[in-house]
DNA sequence: TAAATAAATTAGCCAAGGCTAATTTATGAA
DNA sequence: TTCATAAATTAGCCTTGGCTAATTTATTTA
């Protein structure tokens, strides 16, 4: 998905996505890391990393390490955006972080520009207004216990 | 996805979806039909249609059709419900038609029935602030041309 | 009702993305 | 520096969900 530049798969974004995480946390991303951030098996991230550089996401070379493109970044910026908008705007309706987590997982590779920057602009909107929050939060039965 | 009762991969719930819309609007589902609906192969329809049979969403016999389970019909409804609230949601931020029925398309197999009911309730008090959905509308480029 | 056409099915293929087991390379400690 | 362990890679497999081409069954029409 997303659609300037080079298409990427959403299992690609999830990976190009953590890879950049990993690197700002840590300086690095190592095969072993990505795996247990994504939850998956070593030998899946080495194939998925080959096909990331073939496809010129990353800069990768055997035994050695690897870094994302400039390409590469920029799409791990998109998603780290749209998972930042997509959890703002979930969490401000009153859904449970872990729900929120999950959900955001999925949507977020299957959002349009203009759709995820109308759920941004209404975020801001919402803040402004706490009343209209509450009625919404209200609706659901886990309120504040 | 879909929690209660049997698993349901997103292709799956698809089927289901298009499935039950055939059969409002004309009665019953033909495979040409089905495919011609998904934009995929008759082929394809087969061989899914024959899963679903066996995973007891729909009950089928070779060259005679088929019709939904009551669990089917259940997973048809709970999607098109997904399918209405979502359309609902980003048609009222001024997204355009055409993509929302690609993002709703993407979204509608990913969203927990708590995020799913809290749009829901968002939508209602949206209905009653249209100041606040004008204000969303003009912050897009494309806006009243 | 027999032939032509439309619909459905089968067989066999492909790519994406997972997995495990076995092997190879790198690294840290004695 | 050598050996034990950790990390990475390879080989080979699986499932999902597509596809085309060929075949079979149903249906329509002359």
């Amino acid at each position: 998905m997303i659609k300037s530049g080079n298409k990427s798969s959403s299992a690609a974004e999830d990976y190009l996505e953590r890879i950049q995480e990993l690197i700002e946390a840590k300086g690095y991303a190592r095969m072993v890391d990505i795996a247990a951030s994504l939850g998956i098996s070593q030998a899946s991230v080495t194939n998925m990393v080959k096909r990331l550089d073939t496809e010129g996401f990353v800069l990768y070379e055997k035994y050695r390490g690897l870094v994302l493109t400039p390409e590469g970044e920029r799409i791990a910026k998109e998603i780290a955006r749209r998972h930042r908008i997509l959890t703002d705007f979930l969490s401000q309706l009153g859904v449970s972080s872990e729900e929120v987590e999950r959900d955001v997982e999925g949507m977020e590779h299957h959002l349009s520009l203009d759709s995820l920057e109308a759920i941004e602009r209404l975020c801001q909107q919402l803040t402004c207004h706490p009343d209209l929050l509450a009625k919404i939060k209200h609706g659901s039965n886990k309120g504040i216990l």
